[in-house]
DNA sequence: CGACGCATTGACAGGGCTCAATTTAAGTGG
DNA sequence: CCACTTAAATTGAGCCCTGTCAATGCGTCG
């Protein structure tokens, strides 16, 4: 398999292959396959549990949890160079999680099978791929702590924060958050409803903190959003 | 070094060894050292980060996390079997977490170097770690989820269960959770406070479905606290 | 331009937190 | 063994944050 120089980039110099020679990082890469989501679509569902593992070259994707009472929490943001569902090298079933692309996305996939023999041959990307889950781990603790601790205010702020590192570019107006993230979205991600985002964004957009339109977000004033992110 | 004969089923049982010669394991055993720690004593704290990671053999240690505002999240009980502070492997600080030991442990720890080298010498350890980790996120995941989603009393009733079938033994008056356990540490672990907790069992006493004193909880009741745990 | 989906805003209620006052139980020392 | 100390647990009162529901506004796209 070749891969778009384009992405060749984020695949080489992703953590995932810190220390491991570019042949033979070639030859990881040439035992999957690329695969390609347009934005909104679903790699895989809680009924329909991911059989393969995927590495994000491009896009944005958006790992979700429905509970049966009908909300929905969002896990994760996955950005370019990381690694997801790699659970489904162990099981097959038993991973009730959504992903689904909020940019379009391209990615490349391994079967379990051959990245078990992978993960055999090169004890190094075994370890990368242990150190980045305990770092995404140690993620969901911090905002598992927040989510017990603060009120929704400060966690809103948070989320903004984190989003805008993730995936923002600077405008003439602010930094404007490069995906379509509605209230419904922002509330997924801080455990909280529509409506309240909605009027938070609203007095912040009084403050002059954020402008905030149809699924578009920019922050105007990241500073007065990080203290208030801290002191609560 | 040797092990307790006490122990040794647990640790050769565990399944972080899952597919690993004894004699390999002998020899992983051997490169650390026995460490024990009294009820209530710290093993390493948020301003004094684990150095070393430690293998479970016998108690239960509790991981928890505190918040600049004052609260403080159980993350998880960690049970005999289980690895902790595998993240000292890969960096020296930044583990912001408490672990302190709920009953007498007794435990085996390794410093960060030979735990490296045990892990590039056993390919299948790491991918062992690999598995108990993601599971462990998974577990995390379903709690960040259910914070979100569920009221106080449900969460409780899941936590009452959770540990339950952790650390429990049968009695005459009903099941029994075998270590000592506060309304303020079951606050903690479900994301609440001491007096929602207290005011919960109180009624769940009247109803029948617990027993509880001071630090000590019975179920008399599973089956009405599965189902409302599942129906809210 | 019409329709659909997202966003806004108000009114209202209630779950659960806070604070304070007791009560209960365990542990300690004489 | 009992008085004393200390920490945990209970319970009530009050209130506020935030979820719920409903109505309306508005931007986008076919």
């Amino acid at each position: 398999m070749n891969i778009d120089s384009h992405f060749s980039d984020t695949f080489h110099r992703s953590n995932l292959f810190a220390g491991i020679a570019i042949k033979e990082r070639d030859d990881i890469l040439s035992q999957g396959h690329h695969i390609f989501f347009k934005s909104g679509e679903i790699l895989f569902r809680e009924d329909n549990p991911a059989l393969r593992c995927y590495f994000v070259l491009d896009g944005l994707i958006k790992l979700s949890k429905l509970h049966e009472q009908g909300r929905r929490a969002i896990i994760y943001y996955i950005n370019p160079g990381e690694l997801i569902a790699a659970i489904s090298v162990f099981k097959e079933k038993d991973y009730p999680v959504t992903a689904k692309a909020v940019n379009d996305a391209a990615l490349i996939s391994w079967n379990r099978e051959i990245m078990y023999k992978l993960m055999l041959k090169y004890p190094l990307l075994v370890i990368n791929m242990l150190q980045t889950t305990i770092d995404s781990k140690n993620k969901l603790q911090t905002r598992y702590l927040e989510l017990h601790a603060e009120l929704v205010k400060q966690r809103i702020a948070r989320a903004l924060l984190r989003i805008m590192r993730q995936s923002s570019q600077k405008t003439t107006e602010g930094i404007l958050i490069t995906f379509k993230l509605s209230r419904q979205e922002l509330a997924d991600y801080t455990g909280t409803t529509l409506y309240t985002v909605s009027r938070t964004l609203s007095v912040w957009g009084k403050n002059g903190w954020v402008k905030s339109g149809r699924e578009r977000i920019i922050i105007t004033n990241p500073h007065a959003l990080v203290s208030f992110a801290e002191k609560g």
